[in-house]
DNA sequence: TATTAGCACTCGCTTGTGTTGAGTGCTAAT
DNA sequence: ATTAGCACTCAACACAAGCGAGTGCTAATA
């Protein structure tokens, strides 16, 4: 990233970056100098801060205040200055107990996760399901509600369950529902949904004729069943905390900052970007794509299940966020939700 | 309550409430007179004025200001001046249209639910699912996930689902699982969840002897999947609309409020309060009992199909709530629910 | 007797004016 | 290259003055 810097300047820059995440007010030349114990008198750090502000990592809000970091700051700081910290054993225990997790169900389990997130990080947590889609069929149900009223239950590999409700033109007994079911959860487990879609769509238009009655009305009802996308779920949690971080007092910006957490669908754009990559990843300020969500960054990364079930899950904050405490958090997270997913299969 | 209002006073206490509840300002004597075309002059109304804050209706937070109600007035307003206006037909036709709830499981119609209310009376929306206990047990089924743990989903009469994950110390094969979930499924259904409980723990201990081993491993395993009391699912929608008003202007308030909203279990206990009431209730501030959420009002309304299961929902505001257009709201959508879950079952 | 006009009074809000102090940039000395 | 010294800037705080909406009281009026 263009000019490389010398060994003050980093050593300036990262004190100034700490400095601010701490007390998130602007850090002057003096206070440098007394808080790190370097050898520089104020006047010098104050010509090494022209110089990194002139540079675009810092930024004065006034004249005659002390110095911020710009995003172009926190990012050199993410990159190269920032020494991850190994993740505090209380944290570490505290997630690893696995009894918070027992007899839960996988939403339950997803949503614990959530509040673990914002409970140890102070930030708001985000915790993003695996696409149903993507996930890998297991187990499907049918329950007859009414008259013509079906209640459709797909359970996946890891243990997740969706349940919609269908109107087919028929009215299936119970005895016939459980023929269907039968049928079908011998032929479809083992493929993704989206597979298990394409793969009834296939058999219903081009082998139609090898098939007996029941089978048809089996696929038939499944290809229904499985019709329309199975909305993503985003459980969030601790937003409140959002609100408590200085950058957000005024009441605009907190109204601002909660209709954003509220909108699931904007938080899943947000996750989606994740979902892809491998380990952490850091969205700083305006990094983070779709940013409605101004002045904030997003730690996430993604999990998965060893049947590829893939979720992401993060946090997210002011941009002036304890970057080298919510890193191992996030990371060690995504990896102990991956060992859950994979205990369930 | 207390001495009984002449028609004069009672006008203007009406006039003085809607008034307020409209600017969120306090109102003097003379705007009273100008937008309300009694034949009275400021002085007058001042005179009554005087009269409703001796009685407690009325209270001036300073000299100079105008008047606004107080706890007291609310009530009185309520009860005994309040028009309650029909609801408007844009609103009707837009709770009827069911589309929206097509093809949707009973978790996402809760959630829609919660949105309608908050997005039609501006405030926030609070739908509390019934009780799973004291549902209607219509299905159970078991899948096995790995050795030696299962997946227990039941699915109540209208048409709600719940799962959890078990270990029975036995690791089932599929085929056993198969003839348990029949054996359970015709002997379980009609009874609500608690009433099945007690009939296992009966049936376990009395009539050991006249069990075969299927049977008594069937029962064991529906004890304990049945064990452990199920989360109450409370769906909230609308917080931000909160942080609209401006009695919640303050940074400290608007934490609270959001801090209040975020805690499930304080949403709950209010609102099990009005579970067993019948027809629209109305919590004035304080009222709302377990009243962590100074400031607010809660209207809320039971809703259940007729086969019993029993659920809440509501919509929370500031104690300066439109109360004649939100209580026709919250009456018609409980009951457009109640028809929603008989349509299930 | 009930109502109303008139008036002095109260008090929160706005506006304007110093004052303070942290922090800067520049220059000259080290 | 570093630093001490100094003039300068500017947000933040505090205080005072003035405004104005609204009140309560009193005396006049219908």
């Amino acid at each position: 990233m263009g000019v490389p810097l010398n060994d003050r300047s980093q050593n300036i820059l990262e004190a100034i970056v700490e400095d601010y995440i701490q007390t998130a007010e602007p850090v002057g030349s003096r206070a440098i100098t007394k808080r790190h114990a370097f050898d520089l008198s104020p006047a010098t750090v104050r010509n090494v801060m022209a110089d990194l502000e002139e540079m675009g990592f810092l930024i004065s809000p006034h004249t005659s205040a002390g110095r911020i970091p710009t995003e172009k700051g926190y990012q050199y700081y993410v990159e190269s200055l920032l020494k991850v910290r190994d993740l505090p054993t209380e944290f570490r225990s505290s997630l690893e107990d696995d009894s918070r997790f027992a007899g839960k169900s996988m939403e339950d389990v997803m949503q614990e996760v959530g509040h673990l997130l914002s409970g140890i990080s102070r930030y708001t947590g985000l915790v993003m399901a695996p696409r149903f889609n993507s996930t890998v069929f297991r187990q499907i149900e049918f329950v007859r509600l009414s008259k013509g009223r079906l209640l459709v239950i797909f359970v996946s590999e890891s243990g997740l369950v969706q349940n919609k409700v269908i109107e087919p033109g028929i009215d299936f007994s119970q005895r016939e529902l459980e023929s269907i079911t039968n049928y079908l959860n011998h032929r479809l487990p083992g493929m993704t949904i989206t597979q298990v879609r394409e793969r009834i769509a296939v058999e219903l238009h081009e082998e139609q004729s090898r098939l007996n009655k029941l089978q048809k009305q089996a696929l038939e009802l499944s290809d229904q069943a499985l019709q329309g996308d199975i909305a993503e779920q985003v459980y969030v949690a601790g937003t409140s905390h959002m609100l408590e971080q200085p950058e957000f007092t005024s009441p605009d910006s907190m109204m601002k900052i909660m209709r954003t957490l509220e909108s699931k669908q904007q938080l899943i754009d947000l996750l989606d970007c994740s979902q892809a990559a491998r380990g952490v990843q850091i969205f700083i300020g305006s990094q983070s794509s779709h940013a409605e969500i101004e002045g904030c960054s997003l730690i996430a990364a993604p999990f998965s299940g060893h049947k590829g079930a893939v979720g992401t899950l993060g946090v997210i904050g002011p941009i002036r966020m304890n970057y080298s405490q919510v890193i191992p958090i996030v990371d060690f997270t995504a990896s102990l939700v991956s060992r859950i997913l994979d205990r369930e299969s």
